[in-house]
DNA sequence: TTTATACATGATAATATTATCATGTATACA
DNA sequence: TGTATACATGATAATATTATCATGTATAAA
């Protein structure tokens, strides 16, 4: 009940379920999210620490990056497959992934 | 996406969350639902009224009592679905629903 | 070993949420 | 027609959330 509670209240938050939304997709960095999200590194780090508070997420250092990623342990979880059924990512969010990784926006953006 | 966010940040609250598995049980008034949660009445009423905005519950008055329900037409979201099947009412809370059917609450209690 | 990049995190202010209190309204009943 | 019951709702205070600003830290590259 309490983890659900943590869960609903992380993703009840646009920003944070956009994001949740396209780690689904793949692995990204804070420096790929800002670009994609177009918001500065501080909100997106605030709001990918608390969706790693909801245990949504994991992260692993690669070099000069945080990668972060869906935590897997929650495959099973029905609610969070009911929303990978419901909810998908919106076509322009997506349009935003592909142009960041097309542009390997990682290696070649200063990420201001 | 906006309703999904509505509907996460009206289940993000242990109050509404109960509230909602509750009905999913059954029709309940006003009135039982603070036999059962044990809270004072326009906790209750405002934590409804939150529900409905996100209409996941639908209400219409019979006699005295103003007579809560699930919103049926969620019935093919695929997250509800999920929520169904992944976290069950209390036993605690279903306890206190039986015995609030079998004590007969809603007729009898002075709702105060 | 300085410097830039990538990110985390504490502090703060603006805003939203939550519970409570007080009061208002609809219905039933005497 | 008054009164009690059941509930809604506005106001308020306490608390939580959110974004931003400032700064701190880890890594890599020069």
């Amino acid at each position: 009940m309490e983890a659900t509670v943590k869960m609903f209240r992380a993703l009840s938050d646009e920003t944070r379920l956009r994001i949740y939304l396209l780690l689904l997709q793949g692995e990204l960095c804070v420096c790929e999210l800002m670009n994609i999200l177009n918001m500065e590194q501080s909100r997106i780090s605030h709001n990918l620490h608390i969706l790693k508070e909801a245990e949504l997420i994991n992260n692993q250092r690669n070099g000069k990056w945080m990668i972060y990623s869906i935590n897997q342990d929650l495959k099973k979880n029905k609610i969070i497959q009911g929303l990978k059924e419901e909810l998908k990512l919106s076509s322009h969010d997506l349009g935003d992934l592909e142009k960041c990784k097309k542009e390997n926006i990682r290696e070649k953006s200063k990420c201001k």
